[in-house]
DNA sequence: TTTTGAGTTGTTCGA
DNA sequence: GTCGAACAACTCAAA
């Protein structure tokens, strides 16, 4: 090992330069760094980057290379399995070293492993640090040392615990090694949807990358904080910090924000925000503890949970066609913009789950692929606990009224008419259930129910009464 | 070991 | 219109 042999730093979840722990060891050697990400399709299981992901990884690597070329640097690009692809692209730039920040999905801590396995045994050292979280998921512990199962006294445990480091500066100038290893083009990997373009409103809406992630930060720190604990659940009043792909894909982290809304001191407001990134740290403490998290129900008695399978009905909840306008109103937002007001993902969530008896499963499924912000341990985490499955979750006669939770939470409207223009002009009175309008008030709206706009594919009262029937028959073994 | 209090986000019904 | 209770029972976490 020589002071010139350059050090890599394989990004993954944590594509940013500030505080990114990994990068500011590898720049502290003094040696040369090369930056490297590899687009791993070969990983097995069902969870590689959705649609919408690959729309937002692509934007946020272009930004990446973007700022480590004003650094002095520039990002490598390699593709395949990363088992193989890391060790070789390590050898190739002659480096000893490699670091990166860890992940907790459970393929990513078995790859990892074997990784850094691989390295040592060909002599090039391999170190991992903490860049995702505020609280890793080993040092939160109950009384008797196990993992929490329950959010207030896990929250609670890390809030008296010592707080976060303030987050790192980002480096200067990282040193290029004198030969770069060979790389790929980000527009060979296709990530972006050709045809149809249906992420053609997404730049509307989003800025993927660290400078968009930062700037999002502060004008919620600045603008939105103080009146975040009452605006939060509606969802047209842009109330939220709409953080969550940004922090998925690690253009800014835990930390930061953390430190940034502390700085403030706004009392109830920062403590409420605050809880909703603990909130992210209970899915990711939930992940790692109980692996099986994505797939299988975290609580007994649902293994024979008689859910439906109708294929009509999912499609329609995936299209925004159920005829409850709140619920179409969210499955239409997360279509054209890649995300879903939190609000709102409860009541379609529930929806599905409950008035429909889709396996939860389905949802996820759905999510993963179209969230901009789909995240293994968030995504898992939410599916299961709006369906009564996971830990701590919603007690199973909770079943969300969409039309009751539609006026409640958009009583002016804006939100349904935003995304559900063909009953924009109805009143507010029947806005939230057409199917109730007298006939003279649909067509002065211009609404025929079952043509522009569909009547609803379930009675609320006899979904509900279905499901609470069923959930209650599972105690018994039905 | 046993006990005790508590547990994100709701709805409906009847007084 | 408003308010409180019922909707079940279970599991978790700490004392």
């Amino acid at each position: 090992m020589s002071d010139s042999d350059p050090v890599v730093v394989w990004f993954r979840q944590d594509l940013r330069l500030a505080d990114n722990p990994a990068l500011t060891a590898a720049a502290a050697t003094g040696r040369a760094v090369v930056p490297l990400y590899v687009l791993d399709d070969d990983t097995p299981g069902p969870w590689k980057p959705g649609g919408a992901s690959r729309w937002w990884l692509y934007h946020s690597l272009a930004a990446l290379d973007c700022a480590l070329r004003a650094a002095g640097s520039q990002l490598v690009l390699r593709r395949g399995n990363a088992a193989a692809v890391v060790p070789a692209a390590a050898r190739e730039a002659g480096a000893t070293r490699v670091a990166w920040n860890r992940c907790d999905e459970p393929f990513a801590i078995r790859r990892d492993d074997a990784i850094a396995e691989t390295l040592r045994a060909s002599g090039i050292a391999a170190e991992s640090f903490n860049a995702a979280l505020l609280f890793e998921p080993w040092t939160v512990k109950t009384g008797s040392g196990g993992p929490y199962r329950v959010f207030t006294p896990f929250w609670r445990a890390c809030l008296a615990a010592p707080a976060p480091q303030a987050p790192l500066p980002k480096p200067r100038r990282l040193a290029a090694p004198k030969r770069w290893p060979s790389g790929e083009r980000l527009g060979d990997w296709r990530l972006k949807p050709t045809r149809p373009d249906w992420a053609a409103g997404f730049a509307t809406v989003w800025q993927p990358g660290e400078e968009g992630a930062r700037a999002r930060l502060r004008g919620f720190v600045d603008q939105r904080l103080a009146r975040y604990a009452d605006g939060r659940d509606r969802p047209a009043d842009e109330a939220t910090a709409r953080l969550s792909p940004h922090l998925h894909f690690g253009e800014i982290g835990p930390r930061q924000v953390w430190h940034a809304v502390r700085g403030r001191e706004t009392g109830d407001a920062a403590a409420k925000f605050l809880s909703e990134i603990g909130w992210r740290e209970f899915a990711h403490h939930l992940l790692f503890h109980f692996p099986e998290m994505p797939m299988a129900n975290l609580r007994d008695g649902f293994e024979r949970f008689p859910w439906r399978s109708d294929a009509a009905a999912l499609r329609a909840w995936q299209c925004g066609r159920t005829g409850y306008p709140t619920v179409d109103a969210g499955m239409r937002e997360l279509w054209r913009t890649g995300w879903m007001h939190n609000r709102v993902r409860m009541i379609a969530a529930s929806f599905l789950v409950k008035h429909l008896l889709i396996d939860w499963r389905e949802g996820a499924r759905w999510f993963w692929d179209t969230l901009v912000d789909a995240d293994l341990a968030n995504n898992s985490a939410g599916w299961q606990w709006v369906a009564g499955t996971g830990a701590d979750a919603a007690p199973f006669f909770r079943i969300f009224n969409p039309v009751t939770q539609g006026e409640k939470f958009d009583a002016g409207g804006a939100y349904v008419r935003c995304w559900v223009p063909e009953i924009a002009r109805l009143p507010d009175r029947w806005l939230h259930r057409p199917w109730a309008a007298p006939a003279d008030v649909l067509a002065n709206a211009g609404v025929r129910l079952g043509e522009t706009y569909p009547a609803p594919i379930v009675d609320h009262g006899q979904a509900r009464k279905r499901a609470l029937a069923a959930l209650y028959g599972r105690r018994r073994g039905c």
